[in-house]
DNA sequence: GTCTATAATGAGATAGAC
DNA sequence: GTCTATCTCATTATAGAC
């Protein structure tokens, strides 16, 4: 049972995602609540407060997703597998928190914006020390790793948009394909270089 | 030398980039040119049409390049190839632009919006045969041309924030760089299963 | 073509009855 | 907890002097 607050947050999400943070009005959010706009006060603080409370959950559960994945044993390639994983799976439980982590963290307030881009680049960086890792011990190819933290934070990123329009895509298929475009592309032994050429 | 019209339009280019179409006002647009926000009114008719002259010609543009490229006698490689290059010009040429194009084209105004979206549609859809086409015909793996189509387009598509990230990079190693990241993961002759292994 | 003054509108938020 | 009425403020846009 969700309490009203996360009800009017996920609707809230829904509308910040189709309009736009800005051109989202207490209306539009109350009209689809059966509420009038001033009862929203009931159970939030101010419009602000909503956006806040979609994105810094999410950052946060980036970090401790980063952090359990980055201190673990597995190789640097099956750590950026697990990224990969991670990035579908929440696309596909919250896809408008997760466009909103895109397209409108910056309306944020002074204290969260800087709490969200600190958050930010934080799992930036350890996803490219990852990417680092995998080059070094010869998982993936010897490539500029900006562009290749680039191509898969991009598509990563924009996963959201892919599961709204192919909402009957099976999960399974989506991770595995995603992964093959993904890192075959990026794995050294996919280009002939590898030592099964031997 | 630009007109007064095409300054305006770059400044705001850059600011709806910054704080949103919705976040930007007239004043700190004006502020920029150095007069006050009536004084736009001399150049302009409206904040909506300000962003139709942003979007619509880089709309235009896109599809005279996809029809150039599309009928061309090239192979279907050689098609996504230069659709690489001409993304990633337009990119380090007018980043905000690209961004807004898809960040912000929701503000349109009824009409143009519809124009865009349809702009939009064709683009894909002729992008879409054109990875077909070289499935077909061999040149790229077999993979499902949903997932193909996601992530070139979402790569290509956020080349803007690459470019202002990475301003020195240079614009043939991006090129490059970028098509070897794509292309090396969809060519089929990149992951062993080419004639070249018999 | 630029300015100051000023509409006209719409949004977030509060007060207070019920 | 919800409502109606209202406040306050920012923003787009216009009017009219210079």
């Amino acid at each position: 049972m969700k309490s009203k607050q996360e009800e009017i947050i996920d609707i809230a999400a829904g509308l910040f995602h189709e309009y736009g943070f800005k051109g989202t009005t207490l209306q539009m959010i109350a009209q689809k609540m059966n509420m009038e706009a001033p009862s929203l006060y009931n159970h939030i603080n101010s419009k602000d407060q909503i956006l806040s409370e979609i994105l810094l959950p999410v950052a946060k559960a980036f970090m401790t997703k980063m952090d359990q994945i980055s201190s673990s044993q597995v190789s640097a390639l099956d750590k950026l597998e697990r990224l990969i994983s991670f990035h579908v799976s929440l696309s596909r439980e919250k896809p408008h928190h997760m466009a909103l982590m895109i397209h409108d963290w910056h309306y944020l307030k002074e204290k969260e914006k800087e709490a969200f881009i600190a958050h930010r680049n934080t799992y930036e960086d350890k996803f490219v020390a990852i990417i680092q890792r995998s080059v070094e011990n010869g998982q993936i190819r010897d490539l500029d790793v900006c562009i290749i933290l680039f191509n898969l934070l991009t598509t990563l990123r924009s996963m959201y948009a892919f599961v709204l329009r192919y909402k009957d895509y099976n999960t399974i298929d989506l991770e595995e394909n995603i992964k093959n475009v993904l890192l075959n592309g990026i794995k050294k032994d996919s280009h002939g270089l590898g030592t099964s050429m031997g």
